[in-house]
DNA sequence: TGTACATCAGTGAACGCGCGTTCACTGATGTAC
DNA sequence: TGTACATCAGTGAACGCGCGTTCACTGATGTAC
């Protein structure tokens, strides 16, 4: 018989998932560089020093959110783009609108992950893998395409990277394990630029007055890309 | 005979810019939502309150703020896309690089303006125009190509925008005074992502141990971006 | 099963800071006659 | 040119807040024998 885990230990892990959800509806009042410990702990019904029970520091709390963040999207991309009876082309367009839905439902996380950098703050290398599995989903389909064609169809709108670029994207890919040529690995890099940049945009109000809704645009945009991506 | 400013009117020109230079210092090294106003007075040996003799609140600040970063970038572009002996590539592909270098210089001033909203700080419309401006020097060169073509040779990777994509399209570019067919217009906006994606990505630290320097992926991604915008 | 001991969540006080904004005021600068 | 008055930059005190983090502590929960 395994032991289960102790009451103490269950309240722990509920108590660390109340104090995320509490920074994160604070985050939504506020950048992250202002998330107040105090605040959460006013809200837990408890001394702001007990916070420390559970986070060393501040910025471990937010790092924490970071991480969870990047993770939730990562997933939700896997999701909207699983294999099954789709094409490739609306896999990725699918794992694209997934990204969308998801950073308009939660934009202070979409901020956390890919806004302005939050002052002070120094990111850990625990960031680092989570940050890539939303690279790798959002790539996922495009790998799929292209495993399953000769690869020097590839590329035809696109240059050669010359001899710096090429290491690059060959590092890059190689990070995150990704069978893509160059010049896809670039496609991919370039498509992926546009949606943040996209989202980015519409997230901060430069769409207003002109885009609003931004769907059609949005569509519009990715429907471009996608057959630039070969797909 | 003219009567100039009086020395007060001097000073006063004087501390107005001394103050903006002391928040932006103040950028460097804290989010937008953080800048502290008795930081400022502090630095220029005065007594806090007495910053309200100059901006009416902090708000009022990064107002001026905001309007002088979108007027500072949006004359760089002008500069550097200035009509020449260089076609209209090299111009475009000149304005974007500017825009970089602009970013790469000025990273606090690029989030403030492009990167994640200010919590609790609402843009007035006095930010409009500015915004508008950069976007008009980065579109120039193409308005400028298309003027010397047949429209209808444009846009032949973009499939025709829908209804409500067209109509947002007109109203933009009417709103900016572009004279881009909509294809084009959209070709632009999708361009404008691409890029501000891109500086977004590099700013905050994501091509970390893989595009750095990110020259010769920023190269590669405006060369084709370039080319679809028909230039 | 019962007891002794270790673990650890939560307390409360304190340290040393910070902030935006208002208000009545002084005294220098600028202006109109 | 001289004087009276208005303007306005800067003062200093106050209001009412906020923060992260440390530390010695109490007392409940969990564990090993």
């Amino acid at each position: 018989m395994t032991k289960g885990p102790t009451p103490r230990q269950v309240a722990r892990a509920e108590n660390i998932a109340r104090i995320k959800e509490l920074a994160l509806a604070q985050l939504a009042g506020t950048s992250a560089g202002e998330l107040s410990l105090r605040a959460i702990a006013r809200e837990l019904n408890i001394v702001s020093s007990a916070i420390y029970r559970y986070f060393p520091s501040r910025d471990d709390l937010i790092t924490a959110l970071i991480v969870d963040a990047y993770d939730n999207l990562g997933q939700t991309l896997e999701e909207a783009g699983a294999r099954g009876r789709r094409g490739p082309r609306r896999r990725w367009l699918d794992v694209c609108r997934a990204m969308r839905e998801w950073a308009l439902a939660e934009p202070h996380r979409f901020a956390l992950v890919y806004g302005s950098s939050i002052p002070g703050y120094r990111a850990p290398r625990d960031t680092i893998a989570p940050a890539g599995r939303v690279v790798v989903a959002f790539s996922a389909p495009v790998c799929d395409e292209l495993g399953a064609r000769e690869p020097v169809a590839y590329g035809d709108s696109w240059s050669r990277p010359g001899r710096v670029l090429a290491s690059q994207l060959r590092v890059s890919a190689d990070a995150l394990e990704l069978d893509l040529p160059d010049a896809a690995m670039l496609a991919v890099v370039a498509a992926f630029a546009r949606v943040i940049g996209a989202l980015t945009l519409e997230l901060n109000g430069h769409f207003v007055g002109g885009f609003e809704p931004a769907d059609a645009l949005f569509d519009a945009l990715l429907d471009d890309e996608a057959t630039r991506l070969g797909l």
